[in-house]
RNA sequence: GCCCGGGUGGCGAAACUGGUAGACGCAACGGACUUAAAAUCCGUAGUCCGUCAGGACGUGUGGGUUCGAAUCCCACCCCGGGUACCA
């Protein structure tokens, strides 16, 4: 983990206020609350366990070992994830009701954690698919829609033909169907619910200043990336003829007078406005079926022409099929000259090149000499008024100018789009909505919620959601009119679900609210969040605007939802990613089986420190089971009864058993409370092992039973079965997960002696064992008498002498 | 292309603040115990040269800063991840 600490920087100031919010509560730390702890990842019920969340869940139960016996009561939640997908095919499978299903999958899930040793609450158990989720679910949803954060409107789904499904983003998998490798997506339009995720593109940007310290780098960086904030302007071309308006972006409007035709996207609208026969489609369609990498230029003149404010120029518009409309305004100046993909283009299609900007220190580029567009900044030239300002100049001089004339502004536009949330699957929140002829789209009124999915549907695989072959589910009374209506048929994205999950989770039971505003408000921000860096950019943002959302509606009081975030690492195997869809996961219980669920979990831990991927091997999983073994002989062979431990070292055998149990007490419990680096704890308790190994025999009992006791304890978070049988073995009878974490005591770690390295010019010579804490003159003085620096020094002249007490002397010899 | 990570023995890794590189473990080898095997225990081990003493080299490559660099700086190479005709 990084630090936490936090250091205010040049803010801009509307982001002040919000400054001063964080800065409280990361100051905030109240040494009697309870700390919220939230697992994103936990065992599937369906029997197979994700070796991800074996390592994740390792991580949190040693914590939360850790953190009881330290005295702190860690909140730590069942994961939404178990009742996901693996649950909808399950439930697809058993044909069972959703209610149901979710009491048996937390029966199943309860026998499996078992198991595994884990022990907390369970009263915080809620899941996505109970009925009371599902309202709460529709009850934001209609709360966003009144304020215009839910829309309907129609887009471009991919849409897999096999399937007769909407796709993801991320289940298309090289222009394929993840399910159809050899089946291209399509582009279809539809229409589709959104949640309106860019009216917090600015601050969901701006707030991840104040996550830094809590949250890892790579995140921030991945989430400020996926934003994608450019800053540029807005500028109005008219259309000749209709007087119509084509509005671009772009972030180099110094370079206006270079452009030499518009492009609009293949789906921009008034590309189906003008009525060109279908081109605009056929191109849409055959982009989006080749891979991005190979996509050559294509385009059409749309016969049009359009003026350019700033010279009052026309020059024709063309249609592109590297024009997106997602980003901007679907429609950009293409300036050939200046802009690498422009130049191909227009070189392509005969558009001419007309250079506007040279470099500082040279000539203006002639046209028919370039091979590639100039990109840089530079000095404006043949632009009018603005000729001879530098780039940056220009640009705000001409987007001032834009502003004054009313045909374009200074503005800033984003990377991230609105959340599409609508699926054409039964298992998920039906979304809340009636179709009526004569009101259009009317909300579900709040009293009829929850809208729950029908029983003993028709599960065919093949066409549109099953729930429209359900009449009962569909046929509805509008809430307005009476008249007849169709239900909506769509259901809820489950990021959705995970968006708020752990809200909830703090009052699952609670019947008239998603949760009461004074229980979160006990438990909330999240004090630690441990989950995958696979959602990284997915449920880390959803989650993000949910809190963002909920604080505008009133029920809480904070802008982020998770201070301090850990991201495990990703298994990977056999060079891929370890995932269910790939098939290729470990099942740790083939491991449980043979060697106990102790020795699977001390392996995964030893790996490799949490955070980095992992390649999974299953070699050394054996010299685990070995040193546990180990240990067990050891304490069983060791312990005496009815000695009492202590720390009265009366020989030296005694007092270097104290110092190695001291040092390793230490070492854990710093490895705990900052970077969880269990590797290194789990290294250094065998250490300890290995060191009471060579001393068995020279200690005197009571310091033995002090240090079985404290192996016993430091190693009780990764190994909880064995230990607790050995504290048995030592005659305790209160149980292991009840006692206190050992307390380390610096006098007794302290070394009395320490090896100190001579150098000669910085090269290793010869090592000193020297009383710890040894004066530096003396210690100079030790370093001269070995005979080896003698002879090496001898006939030279000892220009500079370094010491570092406790560490080394290093002469600088001519 | 851009943005993150990362590169250390045969392998997983450690070195927390610039100060003994390779802790701990796996695999390997030698030995003890055993009729034998397993298990266990003891030991060896970065590479090269050398009988030993010892020496040289060594943290992706090249340079720099420093008494001293895996660690800091510059340039480059490779691997992994994220993202993309983003205007």
């Amino acid at each position: 983990m990084r630090g936490t600490s936090y250091r205010p920087r040049d803010i801009e100031p509307k982001w002040q206020e919000y400054w001063k919010r964080h800065h409280v509560y990361r100051a905030e730390t109240d040494p009697g609350k309870p700390k919220y702890y939230v697992l994103e990842m936990l065992p599937y019920p369906s029997g197979v366990l994700h070796m991800g969340h074996v390592r994740n869940y390792s991580i949190g139960d040693a914590l939360a070992r850790y953190k009881r016996m330290q005295g702190f009561r860690v909140l730590h939640p069942m994961g939404w994830d178990s009742f996901g997908l693996p649950a909808e095919n399950a439930a697809i499978k058993n044909r069972r009701d959703p209610g149901e299903w979710t009491k048996s999958n937390i029966e199943a899930m309860k026998r499996q954690l078992g198991a595994f040793g884990f022990s907390y609450d369970w009263d915080c158990e809620t899941s996505s698919c109970e009925p009371e989720y599902y309202r709460w679910n529709q009850w934001f949803f209609l709360r966003m829609w009144e304020r215009g954060l839910a829309y309907r409107k129609s887009a471009a789904v991919n849409w897999c033909p096999d399937c007769a499904t909407v796709l993801a983003n991320e289940q298309v998998v090289d222009g394929c169907c993840w399910r159809h490798e050899e089946t291209p997506v399509e582009q279809q339009e539809r229409e589709q619910w959104f949640f309106r995720t860019t009216a917090y593109a600015d601050e969901l940007l701006q707030a991840l200043e104040f996550l830094e310290g809590g949250w890892p780098e790579r995140v921030l960086a991945m989430q400020r990336n996926w934003i994608g904030r450019s800053v540029g302007t807005e500028v109005d071309f008219t259309v000749q003829g209709s007087g119509e308006r084509i509005r671009v972006f772009t972030t180099r409007v110094d370079t206006i007078f270079g452009t030499t035709c518009l492009i609009l996207a293949p789906l921009h609208p008034l590309v189906a406005r003008l009525d060109l026969g279908g081109r605009g489609q056929a191109l849409a369609a055959d982009a989006a079926s080749k891979s991005p990498d190979d996509l050559e230029k294509k385009g059409f003149f749309t016969g049009h022409h359009a003026v350019n404010p700033y010279s009052g120029e026309a020059v024709p518009v063309w249609v592109g099929n590297f024009v997106v409309m997602g980003y901007g305004t679907g429609a950009i100046m293409a300036v050939p000259a200046h802009d690498q993909r422009d130049f191909e283009f227009c070189r392509k299609h005969g558009i001419d090149v007309f250079p506007v900007i040279r470099p500082a220190d040279s000539e203006l580029a002639r046209a028919g000499e370039m091979t590639e567009a100039f990109a840089d900044y530079g000095v404006v030239e043949r632009s009018g008024e603005f000729s001879g300002l530098a780039s940056q100049e220009a640009i705000e001089r001409m987007s001032a100018k834009a502003e004054a004339g009313g045909f374009g502004k200074a503005a800033e536009t984003f990377r991230l789009r609105d959340w599409g949330i609508s699926r054409q699957r039964y298992w998920g929140t039906p979304i809340p909505a009636i179709r009526c002829d004569r009101c259009g789209m009317v909300p579900v009124p709040d009293e009829d919620l929850p809208v729950l999915l029908p029983r003993g549907v028709e599960l065919t695989g093949s066409g549109e959601s099953p729930l429209r072959s359900v009449p009962e589910f569909l046929d509805a009374d509008c809430p307005q009119c009476g008249g007849p209506a169709e239900r909506e048929s769509d259901t809820m994205d489950t990021f959705v679900d995970s968006s708020w999950y752990f809200y909830r989770y703090v009052d699952a039971r609670n019947e008239s609210a998603p949760y009461s505003t004074e229980r979160v408000a006990f438990w909330f921000p999240i004090d630690q969040y441990i989950g995958g860096i696979e959602h990284a950019v997915l449920h880390l943002i959803y989650c993000r605007f949910f809190t963002k959302v909920m604080r505008d509606l009133g029920l809480i009081d904070w802008d982020e939802p998770i201070r301090r975030l850990f991201t495990q690492g990703m298994v990977i195997r056999d060079g891929r990613k370890m995932s269910k869809n790939l098939g290729n996961v470990v099942s740790p219980e083939e491991l449980v089986a043979q060697y106990g669920s102790d020795t699977a979990r001390m392996f995964a831990l030893f790996a490799a420190p949490p955070e980095r991927d992992l390649d999974w091997l299953d070699e050394g999983v054996e010299g685990m089971w070995r040193f546990l073994s180990r240990v067990h002989r050891f304490v069983v062979r060791n312990a005496s009864d009815g000695v009492e431990a202590s720390a009265a070292a009366r020989s030296e055998a005694d007092r270097a058993a104290l110092r190695k149990l001291h040092q390793t007490i230490k070492r854990v419990t710093s490895d705990f409370e900052t970077r969880w680096h269990f590797n290194t704890s789990i290294a250094s308790i065998m250490e300890l092992t290995n060191r009471l190994h060579d001393l068995e025999g020279q200690v005197s009992d009571g310091v033995m039973q002090a240090s079985l006791q404290g192996l016993t304890l430091l190693l009780s978070p990764f190994a909880p079965h064995i230990t607790e049988e050995l504290w048995q073995v030592l005659g305790q009878e209160a149980p292991l997960l009840n006692a206190r974490w050992p307390v380390f005591d610096p006098s007794l770690a302290r070394e009395d002696t320490v090896q100190v390295v001579v150098q000669v010019n910085g090269r290793l010579r010869d090592r000193l064992t020297v009383p710890k804490g040894l004066a530096r003159n003396q210690l100079t003085a030790r370093a001269r008498e070995s005979e080896r620096i003698q002879a090496l020094l001898a006939g030279r002249t000892v220009r500079k002498v370094i010491e570092v007490p406790d560490r080394l002397v290093n002469f600088v010899a001519m």
